[in-house]
DNA sequence: CCCAAATATCGATATATCTCGATATTATGT
DNA sequence: ACATAATATCGAGATATATCGATATTTGGG
């Protein structure tokens, strides 16, 4: 749920590209499952992998994406690795994504 | 500017590929920037490629992307063609990616 | 130390997307 | 009808992304 408040702001070419990049990392079925089970909560690699019917290796390769453009953090505990949502703006957008599409 | 309200909800699959498809199409400097001048505005191809540095079948292309997933519909007057947006979550998602980039 | 579990990385193939010139369509003026 | 302007569409080559198996890496237990 968003509120349109219609700023007169312009992104420069080089945050367009920046902007540009992270919603094709949010540009894909799976990873947007990912971030919809990580929405308010904190899961594993394999407890992610499990829930999303993936290999563990390709669960970890969008998991990966998805830090390098900030979305998640993770915290290694022992074997374990847990993953979060670090970047606020994530959840506004499954907001939106959410509204539209259900 | 948005507001995370916190939904429980869930997309199923096919939701899922709508979204993602959706935010492909975003997915592109060049077309966050034709959005971008589009907010609140209603212009011409020509207009938008000129303001864009693009050559005016590649603007025409990449509006008619944002045609198909419903973000923009047109206006035919004459020779002109006045594109706009019609999918208010557009306004919900350039927000997001203002407040994000700038 | 050795093995097994959990996660991460690599490499090759398949698939999709971008770009750009060429061509087609549509409407206007003479 | 013809020429021109404004858009739209097509097709091919270049680039980027996805997928998946194989292989590393890291950690804990015995």
């Amino acid at each position: 749920m968003s509120i349109h408040i219609g700023h007169p702001l312009k992104l420069d070419a080089s945050s367009l590209v920046e902007a540009a990049e992270c919603l094709r990392i949010l540009a894909h079925p799976m990873r947007l499952k990912l971030l919809l089970l990580l929405e308010g909560n904190r899961i594993t690699v394999g407890e992610l992998a499990r829930a999303c019917e993936l290999k563990s290796n390709v669960a970890s390769e969008h998991l990966r994406l998805m830090m390098r453009c900030g979305f998640l953090s993770l915290e290694k505990e022992g074997q374990k690795t847990y993953y979060q949502i670090s970047e606020p703006h994530v959840f506004s957008i499954l907001e939106c994504m959410k509204s539209r599409f259900v």
